[in-house]
DNA sequence: CACTTATTGATATTAGCGTATCATTTGCAA
DNA sequence: TTGCAAATGATACGCTAATATCAATAAGTG
């Protein structure tokens, strides 16, 4: 027979790469982490795995998207003004809803914190 | 003499625009409702008023960028799913930097709540 | 091994968003 | 009213991010 994808050098790099990173990482991270692999096939393989829903999207304004295992549970982001890498951050506060106003359905929320991750803060 | 920024009624035009909405504005948002104003007078004007902060720059994740009048005191945005709109929720968290792991400098913060507005959720 | 076809990757192309150009219009002061 | 510099706006251009192209490569079955 002959159906089926392919076990690459490049796919599987790109997987690793995923599931050594505890943060999220932009393609070109990807890139850069995974070696000797080309932007097409990066997109292309980023773009499977968020079709099978082993990887997630995050989405910080005014940066380039960035993508990080599935499955980690409800969390949001810390942004480092200075290395510019994206760091997960546990937990989440109780009355985010709360905060929409009167009649507004809220359906999901993101919080998102700006400054200095703990190597750059010393 | 002749320095200085003239009155245009373009530039009114925008400013008023501005004034009357209480919610943040992409530039097409604005071009529409300010009416016989081109593109790039929208962003000349705007750029300026950035410039003066007059207006505050409001980003939200995967969305064009939005301005509001500057000086509204700290908030948070709703993006509406539905209308694409973007309104302001007042208010804010008490714990929210609290979330950062240890050693983290959190220096700001923003709060995104999706769902439908008040319209929208009819 | 041999062959079929998925995969790769350099690069062309597209799309979205913002700035630069420059001829024309228009504030506004004398 | 006149004159000049500021402002406008249609559009060309530039930038970044992502997809499409297509010849070359390689997975994996028989």
């Amino acid at each position: 027979m002959s159906t089926g994808a392919r076990k690459t050098r490049q796919r599987e790099a790109i997987r690793d790469v995923f599931e050594r990173s505890e943060r999220p990482l932009t393609i070109d991270e990807l890139v850069d982490a995974a070696g000797g692999v080309g932007v097409a096939t990066a997109y292309r393989a980023v773009a499977a795995l968020l079709k099978e829903a082993w990887l997630d999207t995050v989405e910080i304004a005014g940066e380039p998207v960035r993508y990080e295992r599935a499955g980690k549970g409800h969390h949001h982001h810390f942004a480092c003004e200075k290395c510019e890498r994206v760091f997960d951050v546990d937990g989440c506060l109780e009355n985010v809803r709360k905060l929409a106003p009167p009649r507004f359905r809220v359906k999901a929320h993101a919080v998102t914190l700006y400054g200095l991750c703990s190597a750059c803060a010393r």
